[in-house]
DNA sequence: CTGTTAGCGCATTCAT
DNA sequence: ATGAATGCGCTAACAG
């Protein structure tokens, strides 16, 4: 029954008292082929359980439909347990789909750019999304010099070249976060944020920034321990917002990473502290993620699909070598649920 | 600067003054090749900017060391979200790398055999893991046929020939949950677990027979609507949940889904059910996951990674040619945490 | 140690 | 409407 080799188009046209040429037709839906030959070569095909070569396919017309998605291997295990790289990871592989691309998941051994284009330039893709890594000049560079058709999935870099990427406004959310708190009479605010090497990711930066202007705006001086570092783990985060209770009680938590965020729900529940009776609580992510917890928690909103859906349109672009139109940045909500309270001095502390 | 067409490796050998062959040797750290032409031929690399076709390497060698991740389309989005898909997904990725493989996600349009099929083989990959359609008979004779490598990601069949999966002792797995809820005196146990088309997946099928045997053993009779089907989405899942707990009050619940498990924890969140003293509560899944709810869930804890890596040996093993060691399913054990307690009538009944 | 030759499976000229 | 011939980029067998 099996075949020792599996079947070729040669094996085809023989089969069918054709040329490969006929076949090729027939595959490929070609115009005008004699319905009755058309018919013998399906026939065939039929018989030998013929499936065209994929590979071959592809090598001739250059062409994989497939899109790399590159990811530091440090970064896997955090970042898939995170609600907001999964609500993009969905959003990025339906909308490939839905436009004849697959996903091909990549992970490089570290989150330099050395590494980054080590493994993008060996594998076979028709374009890459890039999970940035900690530094992208260089890697932007390389592959600008490849040739090779990149798209990040968020802001990185400062030059108004370099646009492949698509971004919510975090100077925007950082801002209407730190807002919604301050005109509750909150002062006493901690933003919880990851640093990558004591530095800040990029819209990270930026949602701080957003804060600042809030602040300011409210006439209140910022300070340095405003900014709390804590890693991204759940165990760490737990620990991390551990450490912090212990000496310090703000009256309201902006945090900035989803599984900190779960981390610190559970750390507050584990020691009677109350949301938002005791304190108010603010995420940052998609909104269905948020309204899953309890207490339902206020959040800035950030619409995943879109922004998904656009990257991967704007790599479509850059593939098909069409001009790019960049997109405006799209502005995060601030959706209220049961985790934000007005402060007031009458309000029970806890012991 | 750049080149109008990507220099192949004949024009390497042109510049280096050698032919593709001397090429291709020094790509492929073959023996023997001088180290003055070598170094030449590295030159011309690096003045060219060249890299090698890896669509051409495919096509030559046969091996894209690329393996495919099969899933319906229409269980893409609840996947994505289900706790134990996300450590499987998370383990195979993390070991396919460390094989030296990629993993190309790929889904189907429906989540029936000829879908499947239609979709897989038109890919590049030496192998396929398929997470299992409703019906799955066709497509593996459909695979075996084309001989196209596959592992399934649960027990497809009950014919001792198709061993291609990994699996856990999922009859064990709802007997030490039975058990363990019949040992604290519960009575009054309900089961949820998903529906296919009215049936129930495999896994599920095998559950539930482990259920009904504890109960045997314990001389519960058991009965039909101790088993109650729910969609395994957030928002049905609660609605389901509602819906039950209107009219019926279970001291003793088994949550077949990590989703409607959560979900089930919001509706007594918002209802005042207070977990466990109203409500034994038992999950099934991976362990960290139910380490990171509140209250901390008693699970039925199943080794995804293990399994996961298990699955892409097994894989391995066939693209490779080799003979399958069919691989014991693990038992899952029981970690019990903070969500059962024993029941007793004195204790508080809700309103 | 290096060059010559052939061919992987397919699509695409160019003839007929 | 179909066949014959060519080549994509690379590797490998065989010479030399």
């Amino acid at each position: 029954m099996r075949q020792i080799k599996k079947p070729t188009i040669r094996d085809v046209a023989q089969e069918a008292k054709v040329t490969t040429s006929t076949v090729s037709r027939v595959l490929n839906e070609s115009t005008l082929v004699k319905p009755r030959t058309r018919q013998k070569v399906l026939d065939a095909i039929e018989r030998l359980g013929y499936i065209p070569s994929k590979t071959a396919r592809i090598f001739k017309s250059g062409k994989s439909y497939i899109l790399g998605l590159v990811i530091g291997q440090s970064h896997i295990s955090n970042i898939m347990f995170n609600a907001g790289f999964q609500a993009q990871f969905k959003a990025l592989t339906e909308k490939a789909h839905k436009e004849g691309y697959n996903i091909l998941l990549i992970t490089a051994a570290t989150a330099d750019s050395e590494s980054y284009f080590e493994v993008i330039k060996n594998q076979v893709a028709d374009g890459f999304i890039i999970f940035s890594p900690s530094q992208n000049d260089t890697l932007t560079a390389m592959l600008e010099e490849a040739d090779i058709p990149y798209v990040y999935n968020m802001k990185y870099s400062d030059n108004p070249q370099d646009r492949y990427y698509v971004s919510s406004d975090d100077v925007e959310g950082g801002y209407i976060a730190g807002k919604y708190l301050l005109d509750l009479n909150h002062k006493h605010i901690r933003f919880v944020v990851g640093s990558v090497k004591g530095g800040y990711l990029p819209f990270n930066a930026d949602r701080i920034r957003g804060f600042q202007k809030a602040l300011k705006q409210y006439g209140v001086p910022f300070q340095e321990e405003m900014i709390v570092k804590i890693p991204g783990q759940m165990d760490e985060s737990y620990n991390g917002i551990h450490k912090l209770f212990q000496t310090d009680r703000p009256t309201a938590l902006m945090i900035s990473n989803e599984i900190t965020t779960v981390a610190a729900l559970n750390y507050f529940f584990d020691h009677g502290i109350r949301v938002p009776q005791d304190l108010s609580v603010i995420g940052f992510g998609p909104s269905e993620f948020f309204r899953s917890l309890r207490p339902n928690l206020t959040n800035v909103s950030y619409d995943l699909a879109w922004s998904s859906a656009k990257l991967v349109d704007l790599l479509l672009q850059r593939i098909e070598g069409k001009p790019v139109t960049p997109e405006m940045p799209k502005k995060p909500e601030l959706v209220i649920r049961d985790s934000t309270a007005r402060y007031s001095e009458a309000a029970p502390k806890p012991s």
